[in-house]
RNA sequence: GCCGGAGUGGCGGAAUUGGCAGACGCGCGGGAUUCAAAAUCCCGUUCCCGCAAGGGAGUGGGGGUUCAAGUCCCCCCUCCGGCACCA
């Protein structure tokens, strides 16, 4: 079916021919060329409209049937806004840096450049096969240098920007240097980078430590990072790509953790606004909390804790010394904590830094200095991951040092553990093992107290507490038996915790009084005991034993007791601030973007190096910094278990490319190349003007054009891509080289296009070509007769479910793949291939055809008729033009589709079919059907494209039916249909409804209690 | 573990957001046309009982609110996606 040479006999719809006679068509008139404004042709009066896809990655596989789900869905949109009046921009191009060209050149030595560009080639084909409407003169590919000059521009920028904490957006960084030398900014307050010093005055500084403070402060900028460095491989890897073991995954070679100087780029500066600004975004919700998941704002406090040596703690005198107020930066002998949770400061009992902690080496004692090391150079070569694969078990040393419990003068016990990552909050924390989980868990491993301070709800007692087993005597003899050990401990080691011993007694006692065993019973043993609990209360309640006897501080103390959380934090809060200990905070998850990577088939950094450690960027006229030439892309490998030796990047071995004069001095350039998502976070802005030698684009184009107002695209760039894209963007903005504060407007995420498989009983996945369909919706094995279940699965090469467009187009055409994929269901919804659904779209295109042809003859079909519509044709048009167009409206294709195949059933069996209405059916299938749409417009006469014909109008009076049936329920159920007038009011259809006979004889022997009318629904009448 | 999304015929999926469950397509069954087939056109198709008229059940499972629940509330099951010691 389908295939031309059957249908060539005859005139019947003919894709092959039709399509390549379009497609030439198009381009030969640039149908879809969209001018500027300022260029010829351009219409300021009409509105703008600009639809983005995704662009793809040119692989040498081309394109799979997933890319032209989105790619079909803006296009129908495109063509609808055309046909609606307005300037639509739609544009292709191509993510053309990346690994997959590089690793192709490196087994076989093919240049990158070269096989990129084959396979846009490819792409570009394909692309136009589908008949989409981009403006071709506006396509681009991330790879080429006229593209990548503005890339490397647009990092200069970063390079040359320093984010103003006052204004919160980025400067030029000599605005920075000139607020430091007038003084109007202090060092310290505009630091983002530590100094070790307190308040320092800029003029004291020489000039290499002044460099260092601008450096320091740049959006883009080096440092030295922690990265997953392979010997053997030549590369640093990323976190995914690392083994739980700490091996690669790919070759399995050793991992090693280690520092390395990267460019880094200061995304999170922007981490509050890049929150705040998705309210002006309408994307989907799951994105948009992908997205505040990623940044992972937390409000909290940050607190310090002295550390302490001699036995005996003075914890006023303490607090007298922060009278002048709580410094930006800690003194030596003192740890900075963050905390989401300073409610629970009273139930701290010991403390934790992250094994990359500065204060490890300082404070650890002799006795503990080798188990500390020992456990400190373990954790530096685990990766993260292999880190957090241990999280069953928590691992962690002793320092031997003190630290003094600001609150309560108690002196506590400071622990590394891994368990606390140096990346985020202070790197420190103070551990309460009574209301936090991690804590809990490192408490009862290594006996640390373990005291609550929130009394957990009879409402956790009952749902989530996880009591040891037992019977209440048991459970309250093993809580008693705790406490008593504790007890001993304390007196052991001559800490005073009476007090805490007297609540814990009293709560003892009140449980369980009756033997039986209640919510509240409960709530009171983990009160006295937690550690016999398997989980500690996290949730909030009143505070309790903060603190746990008289204030110790006297005057000068605080107690939270009685207070509910929320209450308690502010309190505590308020009381650091005073004191001078600690004081509100804000902190992210969002860590700085490491931006580069150490490979060739990326953009090369636009700065040069200078033997004495300066770096400088360089100017628009010096760009673009192209690739050297090179003939082997290999990393140079290093022996496996060389953690030592630095990685060399393949641009390392391009010595004349890397040495460059200037001004009599000699300069290198850096050795490193951007990663894959540099390219794509500007290319929307660059389609605007791409041929644009002098500027990354028009400021009028810019102005005119942007935000993009529709953007399509995976669901897999939720997070990096479009943060990524998103803080470029606000950097660009906040120079005024954009006018909108976010890229973006409206994003849609389209769903996967997967396959059915085949499952045994065993749960093992089938081949598709083992598996037959015996009966219907039975499948049985072609061998061994079992039968077997279907399932969705992804398309893999192994299951053999691999669908190839190309194939498709070859039998059915572009138009019947297009409405196929876009009927297959919502566009957002994941949702398998079924080459057996196919011919249906097809058939719906032969039928719509013969509406308009006559197949004998090829000349218009004799049943089309002039003149005015009957009423019946016009209603049955006007009803498939109003679900049309709101169907396209809300991107519901797959239901405008069924809009439209109810109108061929309708038509096909008339003898008289109105021109007219015809006509404007044909206008309605262009967006979905282009190329039969303009063959079957240009039969009825029209010389021209229908691309930038009037949308049809509907009269919503007319969209409607005379008649409509009436459902009649009693008691909720559909006893009777009755046929009524539409506008027919709810007197009038109550009437009705109690008219028909079989209502009658239905509540004959009941009596009526009320009548429930649904006006053009249903009436219900409720009798008994 | 935490945070999202989903579960409707043999299959893909519809369902004015609380108002006739299964639109539309596929598949399947029947008929017309044909020497025959393909194609085309027409009719039927949630399941169960029944020759039929008719009756009953039904949107992952269990409970609830309501005249009325696929849709709202509570509990549970399964699948998919994201995050994963973030203090």
């Amino acid at each position: 079916m389908g295939s031309s040479e059957q249908s060539s006999e005859t005139f019947g719809y003919s894709p092959a021919a039709i399509e390549s006679k379009w497609q030439a068509y198009w381009a030969e008139h640039k149908t879809f060329k969209t001018p500027n404004p300022g260029d010829p042709g351009f219409d300021s009066d009409k509105p703008k409209y600009y639809v983005l896809d995704m662009f793809p990655y040119p692989s040498g596989a081309g394109l799979h049937v997933g890319h032209p789900l989105g790619y079909t869905a803006t296009d129908v949109v495109a063509r609808y806004k055309r046909m609606q009046g307005f300037n639509v921009l739609h544009p292709m191009g191509y993510d053309s840096f990346g690994l997959p060209a590089e690793q192709y050149a490196i087994q076989t030595g093919v240049h990158p450049a070269i096989t990129t560009r084959k396979n846009i080639k490819n792409m570009r084909r394909q692309l136009k096969m589908f008949g989409f409407s981009y403006d071709w003169d506006r396509e681009l590919a991330t790879s080429e240098p006229d593209y990548y000059k503005f890339t490397q521009w647009i990092f200069t920028l970063m390079f040359n920007s320093w984010f103003d904490p006052r204004v919160q957006a980025a400067k030029p960084i000599s605005e920075l240097e000139k607020a430091l030398a007038d003084g109007t900014l202090g060092v310290t307050e505009a630091l983002t980078v530590a100094m070790d010093a307190g308040n320092v005055a800029w003029g004291s500084l020489d000039d290499a430590q002044k460099r260092a403070v601008i450096n320091g402060e740049r959006l883009a900028f080096i440092d030295e990072v922690a990265v997953n460095w392979c010997p053997a491989l030549g590369t640093v890897l990323a976190n995914e790509e690392v083994t739980n073991e700490g091996r690669s995954e790919r070759g399995d070679h050793p991992v090693y953790r280690r520092p390395l100087r990267q460019w880094m780029l200061r995304i999170t500066k922007y981490a509050d606004r890049l929150l705040t600004d998705l309210d002006l975004v309408s994307w989907p919700d799951a994105t948009n909390l992908m997205q505040r998941n990623w940044i992972g704002r937390s409000v909290g406090g940050e607190v310090d804790f002295p550390i302490v040596t001699a036995d005996e703690v003075d914890p006023a005198s303490w607090l007298v010394q922060r009278q002048n107020g709580y410094p930006a930066k800690p003194e030596a002998n003192v740890i900075r904590i963050y905390t989401t949770r300073p409610d629970t400061l009273f139930g701290a009992t010991y403390m934790v830094l992250a094994p990359e902690h500065p204060l490890v080496e300082k404070i650890t004692t002799a006795e503990q200095r080798h188990a500390v090391d020992a456990y400190v150079t373990e954790a530096r070569h685990k990766s993260d991951l292999a880190r957090t694969a241990e999280s069953k078990e928590k691992t962690g040393v002793f320092t031997g040092a003190h630290a003094m419990n600001p609150v309560n003068g108690e002196r506590i016990p400071v622990w590394v553990a891994d368990y606390v990552l140096m990346g985020y909050g202070t790197g420190a924390i103070m551990a309460v093992p009574g209301g936090d989980t991690r804590d809990f868990e490192f408490a009862k491993q290594f006996d640390l107290d373990i005291i609550a301070v929130v009394d957990p709800t009879t409402e956790w007692a009952e749902k989530e507490a996880r009591l040891p087993k037992g019977t209440l005597e048991e459970i309250r003899s093993a809580a008693t038996a705790a406490l008593k050990s504790s007890v001993e401990r304390w007196k052991r080691e001559g800490v005073d915790r009476s007090s805490h011993v007297t609540f814990a007694e009293k709560y003892l006692d009140e449980a369980g009084a009756d033997d039986v065993l209640s919510s509240d019973d409960i709530r009171r043993m983990y009160v006295a005991s937690p550690r016999v609990f398997a989980a500690p209360f996290t949730g909030e309640g009143e505070a309790i034993q903060s603190p746990a006897g008289e204030t110790p501080l006297g005057d000068r103390g605080c107690s939270l007791n009685g207070l509910k959380t929320a209450d308690a934090k502010n309190a505590i809060l308020d009381w650091l601030e005073a004191n001078g200990v600690g004081r509100r905070a804000v902190n992210y998850k969002l860590r700085d973007w490491i931006f580069s990577r150490q490979k060739y088939w990326g953009e090369p950094f636009p700065v040069l190096h200078s033997d004495d450690g300066a770096t400088e960027a360089l100017g628009l006229d010096a760009l673009a910094v192209t690739l050297p030439e090179m003939e082997k892309f290999a990393p140079d490998p290093v022996a496996d278990d060389d953690a030592e030796t630095m990685p060399k990047p393949p641009l390392a071995r391009a010595a004349e490319w890397m040495s460059v004069d200037r001004d009599g001095q000699s300069w290198t350039r850096d050795v490193n190349t951007m990663p894959q998502w540099a390219g794509s976070c500007w290319y929307y802005l660059r389609f605007l003007d791409p041929t644009n030698d002098a500027r990354f684009c028009d400021e009028a184009a810019e102005k005119y054009w942007m935000p993009v107002d529709l953007y399509v695209g995976g669901a897999e760039h939720a997070v990096l891509h479009l943060l990524y894209a998103r803080f470029w963007h606000k950097v660009l903005f906040d120079h005024g080289y954009v006018s909108t504060p976010e890229p973006f407007g409206k994003l849609v995420h389209q769903g996967m296009v997967q396959a059915f498989a085949y499952k045994d009983k065993t749960g093992r996945l089938l081949s598709n070509d083992v598996v037959e369909e015996r009966d219907e919706g039975k499948y049985t094995h072609r061998e061994t007769g079992e039968s077997v279940t279907q399932i969705v699965a992804k398309m893999s090469k192994s299951l053999k479910n691999i669908v190839n467009p190309d194939e498709i187009i070859d039998e059915f055409g572009a138009d019947t793949f297009r409405l196929y994929e876009m009927f297959m269901g919502p566009l957002e919804a994941s949702k398998p291939w079924n080459t057996r659904d196919v011919p249906g779209l097809y058939k719906l295109l032969q039928r719509a055809w013969r509406l308009v042809v006559d197949e004998q003859t090829g000349a218009l079909s004799a049943r089309l008729v002039d003149g005015e519509p009957d009423v019946e044709q016009n209603r049955i048009l006007h009803k498939t033009i109003k679900g049309v167009t709101e169907d396209i409206e809300q991107m519901k294709f797959n239901t405008a589709i069924a809009r439209m195949f109810e109108f061929v059933n309708e038509l096909t069996p008339r003898e008289q079919r109105n021109r007219s209405v015809i006509e404007r059916f044909v206008l309605l299938m262009g967006p979905f059907a282009p190329h039969v749409a303009e063959e079957l417009w240009q039969r009825l006469g029209h010389a021209e494209t229908l691309t930038y014909e009037r949308w049809p109008a509907f009269d919503p009076a007319l969209a409607k039916d005379d008649e409509v049936e009436i459902a009649v329920q009693v008691k909720g159920k559909v006893k009777a249909r009755i046929m009524v007038s539409a506008d027919a009011d709810e007197k009038a259809l109550e009437a009705a409804a109690m008219a028909d006979e079989k209502i009658q004889s239905e509540i004959a022997d009941k009596t009526v209690r009320k009548v429930i009318v649904v006006k053009g629904r249903l009436v219900n009448i409720v009798a008994t």
